[in-house]
DNA sequence: AAATATTCCAACCGCACGATT
DNA sequence: AAATCGTGCGGTTGGAATATT
């Protein structure tokens, strides 16, 4: 008997999530914590599998995200975590509080990897691409880069190495000029990621996500449940840290005007009142 | 101004894993 | 030991936003 699968998916929405919908969900949550996830939509009144949910969750409703862009520094760390570490984004994201896995996959994914490729490093090994390319050729001196040689940890650049050889891009050309000269080279990767202190970084980094003043008392990202965050974020002196949240997040909240005239301790109100 | 290409990211999917029965 | 369940993870995709032609 194979595995069932996570929720039934007839009668169940996909696709972006309406203002109605993280409504639903963050007021479920707050109020109610989380037992189990397959049972959060039926409860919240959502017509969403559990998983959804969660992600929702995690990626976006959070009140601990942080909602600026990813700073130069931060991404500087992501890259010598990512040297240690490979795609094991959740790991990488455990150095970050406030920052989501996907966040920072999706930042790798679109920005990380091309500065680094523009700088003649490749993502994946983080050797210099010139320096890859002639091992390559020392072994193999008349084949291309095949599958067989990638590991299932290489696939993602499966696309882009196949045909290198035969058909160079406007960027692999950039890339070429960039390479020639390789002291350049290293000395840009030893000058923005070689010398960087993790500890240093990484304290740097939690000082800028505290912004909440129950910070000390709540690390939401450590929190294994939703319970575990819910039953600390609600204690009678929290009401003002819950005021800052409001502040923190106003982009999301920017849908009910009301949140952003509230006075300390009216935030309280206002999710008892929406709950009914 | 319109068409097309590219970028970006939220959300989905399938699988793995640990816990429980 | 095997089946089942709930959760978390990493890869991938769809489509909105933006840039380019």
């Amino acid at each position: 008997m194979g595995r069932q699968p996570c929720c039934d998916k007839v009668g169940i929405k996909r696709g972006p999530w309406t203002i109605d919908e993280d409504h639903k969900l963050l007021n479920f949550i707050l109020n109610n914590g989380i037992q189990c996830w397959r049972m959060v939509p039926k409860f919240a009144g959502l017509l969403r599998c559990g998983k959804s949910c969660r992600l929702r969750w995690i990626n976006y409703l959070r009140p601990d995200l942080k909602r600026e862009p990813l700073s130069e520094a931060e991404e500087n760390q992501i890259i010598q975590l990512h040297a240690s570490f490979g795609n094991r984004w959740s790991k990488i994201a455990s150095h970050f509080p406030g920052r989501t896995d996907n966040e920072i996959k999706n930042h790798w994914n679109t920005r990380i990897k091309k500065r680094l490729k523009l700088m003649g490093i490749d993502p994946l090994t983080h050797n210099p691409i010139e320096a890859l390319n002639l091992e390559n050729l020392e072994q193999k001196p008349d084949e291309t880069i095949t599958q067989s040689n990638m590991s299932t940890h290489d696939h993602e650049t499966e696309n882009s190495s196949t045909s290198s050889d035969t058909k160079k891009t406007e960027t692999d050309i950039k890339i070429d000029d960039i390479t020639n000269d390789f002291s350049i080279v290293e000395n840009d990767y030893s000058n923005f990621c070689g010398n960087l202190d993790v500890d240093l970084l990484s304290n740097t980094t939690k000082t800028m996500s505290y912004s909440l003043e129950t910070a000390e008392s709540i690390n939401f990202s450590s929190a294994s449940t939703a319970t575990e965050y819910s039953s600390s974020v609600v204690p009678a002196e929290g009401q003002h840290s819950i005021q800052q949240w409001f502040y923190s997040v106003d982009s999301l909240f920017s849908w009910d005007n009301n949140v952003n005239q509230l006075g300390v301790g009216e935030d309280f109100i206002f999710w008892r009142n929406y709950n009914h």
